[in-house]
DNA sequence: ACGCCGACCGTCCGA
DNA sequence: CGGTCGGCGT
């Protein structure tokens, strides 16, 4: 019997609902997870539904797995065949089976955006395309809206318009896609394009999954484009032996939660939805269980301001709590330097831990300020996004060869690792064989296999040679061997560890991440016993984003970007950043549309927070190396008064140089104590007002306000530029091992491989680097990533 | 062929 | 600021 108990009426209804469409407006934390998955328990329990049948699909893979996790639990047999997954992730398996239809081998590449950029780039160099005056990017931007339209290549020109502009676009575009395909590669939107033309154009495949997934549950909804609508529009169509269809579809999705315009998110699908299936059965949730009521006012109040979305008010049973807090501080440092202060103070006191706090920002650059104060006070943090793991030089270098194992017609790929290490195999000779290549018809690999025709190049084909014969080598290798054995000869052979020599510093960072890639694959290996191919793991590897691996558990901080927080809470939010043109950001006119959008960012920001949420702003911080003066946002403006505290400058003075962070008290304390300057008054709203001016060092901050309406140039004239003397190099001194739960020598424990002894720990770049005695030998690791436990 | 250095430039969000 | 790119010298 799947239990309804604590379930309100509105996710009962919704559980309940077997067949049709059905439309979730599912509010910021209204429990849309939990109705999900009880209604997938509820249709296998009650309705004998084949949990074969059933399909799930998110946008990210932490979202998938959170939601595996939970039907896992909640179902006792078969939920392993119920199918949870990505978007992405789907079509590349749809594709992979079934992409010889249209011509792509089942072991295509997946191009992320540094791949098709260098696609790009080749072909503007071809085209003479000045690509100062056009960019790169913005060709990938129209190609990949486009995409994201299903509109290919032949018809751009018609959908798109006519100018001299489109028709070079036109051009890149269908040159592009022709590389890809010659590559054996498709990007990101290639495969939700040609998943939708697979269906389009070869109805039995698209009968096949059809009848397989005969219920589908899509989440995020509102941030579907018109690629994922269509994909989930034809595979909903399911026509059943009686000739009915049914569209067992159901989605959810909050239309003030839309953030992804800016990669093709459409709104109109789900505002459009009951259009689309005229018997559509509507269910709001608007019953928040996260968020106090002050909290849930403000975000009310705040998004209240759009004018495009469907009305509705989150409400609570839960008491007002504490107010909101709003400060305003000198700049970024001050800011930093005051939230990890009284962060540190509060774990300190022992009334709270680490993971109950998030920083969350609009821009990742806005992160090293952060990041800076949180290893000064000693701080133990986790950092979301920025680069990813898979885009650092050595991983793409090593993903590189194993792609080249992989699909041998990966021009991309071979032309990456050619002279990496250096081979002494040049711009000259890659050019002829470019040329040779593109004269013959032939995939660059096998231009070089043929070298000895390529005039010019007599020098260099011993080189040549060489590099084909190593690798072949490597694809016998992979006949025999396991993922590990394949990468670890491939680093050996190609004397790929010798080169980390070349640069001391980065050394040790380089080395751990070629190492926790290979602890990745071997635990490949370990999960997907049915399928543990070299092409399957560079499809996962592909498609994984830094979040994925986020453990919500570990005693850290979390600092990201609003956009990576959609979807999670925190007992204690600190929204930073608070300035017109940092957020709501400006890149040059915000139309109202773009405005409205900014807004929905800053209302999925506020309802992240469980009990205490935090907005300050800055008179001045640096931004791109040059200090700028910013208003208040105008989002603080649309706070409701009376649920939030106003706290006038501060962080305006630094950390002098003799305090040690192990007394991280800062100067200003005098001022926190007095902080019950805090009120409420509602006068104080307006923006010449917005600073207080009854203390002194409040006085000096409304003038450097007051300032900012000035001209630019008189700003800039004085303000000081950022010295190296004013920042001094942040020094972790505090014990790693308190932060990881285990020391040196201690036993711990790692999924792989086993107990071991752990001999070191360093501070890497990013992250600890903790090297580990196993029976199996020594390994140095990445803490965040190797998830060791300590054991007894 | 390759490494160094200065000029230039983009500014965000992400699967 | 930090990354990239082109020019130049070796």
């Amino acid at each position: 019997m799947t239990n309804l108990d604590g379930l309100n009426n509105e996710q009962r209804e919704a559980v309940l609902h077997d067949k049709g469409p059905l439309l979730i407006l599912a509010g910021a934390g209204s429990g849309k997870t939990r109705v999900i998955t009880h209604r997938i328990a509820y249709l296998i329990d009650e309705l004998d539904v084949n949990p074969y049948r059933i399909m799930a699909i998110t946008f990210t893979n932490k979202a998938a797995k959170e939601m595996r996790d939970r039907v896992d639990s909640l179902i006792g047999y078969g939920s392993e065949d119920v199918w949870v997954s990505t978007f992405h992730s789907t079509c590349a398996r749809f594709l992979r089976r079934h992409g010889e239809l249209l011509g792509y081998d089942r072991n295509f590449s997946i191009y992320d955006t540094d791949d098709s950029k260098n696609v790009i780039k080749e072909i503007c160099k071809r085209f003479n395309i000045d690509t100062k005056k056009i960019r790169e990017k913005s060709f990938m931007i129209d190609i990949s809206n486009a995409k994201n339209e299903l509109i290919p290549p032949e018809k751009y020109l018609l959908a798109i318009g006519n100018s001299a502009r489109d028709q070079m676009t036109a051009k890149v575009y269908a040159e592009y896609q022709k590389q890809l395909k010659a590559n054996n590669a498709m990007d990101f939107d290639d495969l939700l394009m040609n998943t939708v033309r697979l269906f389009r154009e070869f109805p039995e495949a698209l009968r096949y999954y059809q009848q397989r997934f005969q219920y589908l549950m899509v989440d995020e909804y509102q941030d579907t484009n018109k690629a994922q609508f269509e994909f989930i529009h034809l595979l909903a169509n399911y026509e059943n032996e009686d000739g009915d269809i049914e569209h067992n579809l159901c989605v959810v999705g909050d239309d003030d939660q839309s953030i992804y315009k800016f990669r093709g998110a459409d709104i109109r699908n789900i505002l459009d939805f009951e259009k689309v299936y005229p018997n559509t059965k509507v269910i709001k949730l608007e019953e928040n269980y996260r968020s106090t009521n002050n909290i849930l006012t403000a975000a009310n109040e705040v998004i209240r301001h759009n004018l495009a979305r469907k009305d509705k008010r989150l409400r609570t049973q839960q008491e007002d709590g504490q107010p909101l807090i709003c400060t305003t501080y000198e700049d970024d440092r001050g800011e930093a330097a005051d939230i990890a202060g009284e962060i540190s103070r509060l774990v300190v006191s022992g009334q709270e831990s680490y993971e109950a706090f998030a920083v969350l920002y609009r821009t990742n650059a806005q992160s090293r300020a952060i990041e800076e104060q949180m290893v000064y006070q000693g701080i133990p943090y986790r950092l979301v996004g920025g680069v990813n793991f898979y885009s650092r030089r050595e991983i793409k270098d090593c993903l590189a060869y194993l792609r080249t194992v992989d699909n041998g017609v990966d021009s991309q790929q071979v032309k990456r690792i050619i002279n990496v290490p250096k081979r002494g195999i040049g711009l000259a000779t890659i050019d002829a064989i470019d040329a040779y290549a593109l004269e013959h018809e032939l995939d660059f690999f096998e231009a070089i296999r043929r070298c000895r025709n390529i005039p010019g190049i007599s020098r260099a084909c011993e080189k040549l040679e060489r590099f084909v014969a190593a690798i072949e080598g490597f694809r016998n290798v992979q006949k025999t061997s396991n993922l590990q054995q394949l990468i670890n000869t491939i680093l050996e052979d190609t004397g790929y560890w010798d080169t980390l020599n070349d640069d001391p510093e980065t050394k040790d960072d380089r080395l751990a991440n070629l190492q926790e890639l290979i602890n990745k694959a071997v635990a490949f290996e370990d999960e997907h016993p049915e399928d543990p191919s070299l092409s399957a793991f560079l499809s996962e590897v592909s498609l994984v984003a830094d979040i994925d691996s986020m453990d919500p558990n570990e005693e850290k901080v979390t600092l990201m970007t609003l956009h990576s927080a959609k979807g999670l809470e925190f007992d204690h939010v600190y929204m930073v950043g608070m300035e017109e043109g940092l957020f709501p950001s400006d890149f040059g006119g915000l139309d109202q549309e773009e405005i409205e959008e900014e807004r929905r960012l800053c209302y999925v920001g506020i309802t992240r927070a469980r009990k205490t949420l935090h907005l300050s702003h800055c008179n001045s911080r640096f931004l791109r190396g040059e200090k700028s003066y910013n208003r208040p946002s105008r989002f603080l403006r649309e706070l409701p008064r009376h649920v939030v505290t106003m706290r006038g400058s501060r962080g305006s003075r630094y950390l002098s140089e003799d305090e040690t962070f192990s007394k991280p008290k800062p100067k200003y304390e005098d001022e926190f104590t007095r902080s019950d300057y805090s009120r409420t008054n509602p006068d104080n709203f307006s923006n010449n007002s917005f600073l207080s001016d009854d203390l002194p060092i409040k006085k000096k901050s409304f003038d450097a306000s007051a300032k900012s309406a000035g001209t630019l140039e008189a700003l800039l004239g004085s303000s000081i530029k950022r010295g190296s003397d004013l920042y001094k190099t942040p020094t972790p001194t505090a014990s790693p091992s308190g932060d990881l739960g285990y020391g040196v020598g201690d036993k711990v424990k790692h999924v792989k491989f086993g107990i071991g002894t752990v001999t070191s720990i360093t501070m890497g770049s990013k992250d600890y680097e903790v090297t580990v005695d196993f029976p199996a030998g020594t390994k140095k690791m990445l803490a965040s990533f190797a998830k060791l436990v300590k054991v007894d």
